[in-house]
DNA sequence: GTCTATAAGCTGATAGAC
DNA sequence: GTCTATCAGCTTATAGAC
């Protein structure tokens, strides 16, 4: 028992991600992580050849769920209002299960685009665009989203918004991510105005 | 001419705050600083006595320039439509006038929050907070603003929106911040459905 | 006000014993 | 798979000449 293969790398992959996430990925240095997970820092390196494996390794995997989930969202033949809903739970559900990638990701993107190692993320942020504006864009056509807006900016106000939840939201029982989805969805389809029920 | 007192200071801190912004606090070092304004990185020290004071002179004053224009919103004596509006103007004009300090506050708060020189910004966080709760539950306490989602919720959404622009709007003539700041309070006012003109 | 020179400490990473 | 021991390089910061 206890001797499934990498759960020592993935202990070190989560000390890492959690102190990336809350101190920035320069600012943390590998002698932090191996304290946290409880060896030396020289260990480190019979699990990873080196920092920027590690953080690779974090936000690839998260970007792989997120671009998963996405293609589902693009699958769905569903009304435009619905569909950017379900674009909005599926990213916080990316936000959930993957949480300190999110924030390294929100936070370090800039730094670690610095290294040629991390030039995919450029394609991934651009991919990431597509969706939003291919739901947007659908739903203007379909009279259902007004028209007067920049598809673009609509995507970057909704976006930044969505995906910097991660900083100040923490699912809980009385407070599902579900719950956090629908604020959002109502704020952006609906607005903030008063409205009388129909 | 040229020989008034703080000009090589003041080039300092613009020099530090591109560089702070684009890669970020801790990933700066004080050599590239000093590469950038043309000096070697001993010189720096006869300005200031160390990187995070530069850090806390910018973020600094962008703070007090923000307080100082919540504050004109607060007095304001109007709608809460229009107020909301006013406050997100105010925001995109703190952020036009201190772009760098916007960035290094959005993506280094965490890493500059374990030094206790910078516990203030712990304060001025939550004053901001203040300001648009004020002006949230105004709104709805007027009837103007729905009641159904928490403002604290409803803040948070638009400030990460407002805020974050800071990384992809570049006011221009064509594009100038008084026509984002009518998308940011026309889509968190009205919302995204299309209607029917009144 | 900038330079030269350098300190003292930390950084990521390596080699080899156990 | 972890430890010991260590390296070369870089970090912020200082002291004193010019």
């Amino acid at each position: 028992m206890a001797r499934e293969p990498g759960v020592r790398r993935e202990a070190i992959l989560a000390s890492a991600a959690a102190l990336f996430a809350r101190k920035g990925v320069a600012a943390t240095t590998v002698r932090q992580i191996a304290d946290d997970v409880g060896i030396l820092s020289g260990s480190l390196y019979h699990h990873f050849d080196s920092k920027e494996t590690m953080v690779d390794e974090i936000v690839s995997s998260f970007l792989k769920d997120l671009q998963h989930r996405y293609e589902q969202v693009l699958a769905e033949e569903i009304g435009a209002r619905q569909r950017l809903h379900d674009l909005i739970v599926a990213s916080l559900e990316v936000v959930e299960a993957h949480p300190h990638a999110t924030e390294i990701y929100q936070n370090d993107v800039n730094f670690l685009l610095q290294f040629d190692r991390f030039d995919y993320l450029r394609n991934a942020g651009r991919q990431v665009q597509n969706v939003w504006l291919t739901v947007i864009e659908a739903g203007i056509a379909e009279g259902t989203f007004r028209a007067d807006v920049d598809p673009k900016i609509l995507y970057r106000l909704m976006r930044d918004a969505v995906w910097l939840s991660v900083r100040w939201f923490k699912p809980s029982a009385d407070h599902p991510i579900s719950s956090l989805a629908e604020d959002c969805t109502s704020l952006f389809l609906d607005g903030l105005t008063s409205r009388p029920k129909d």
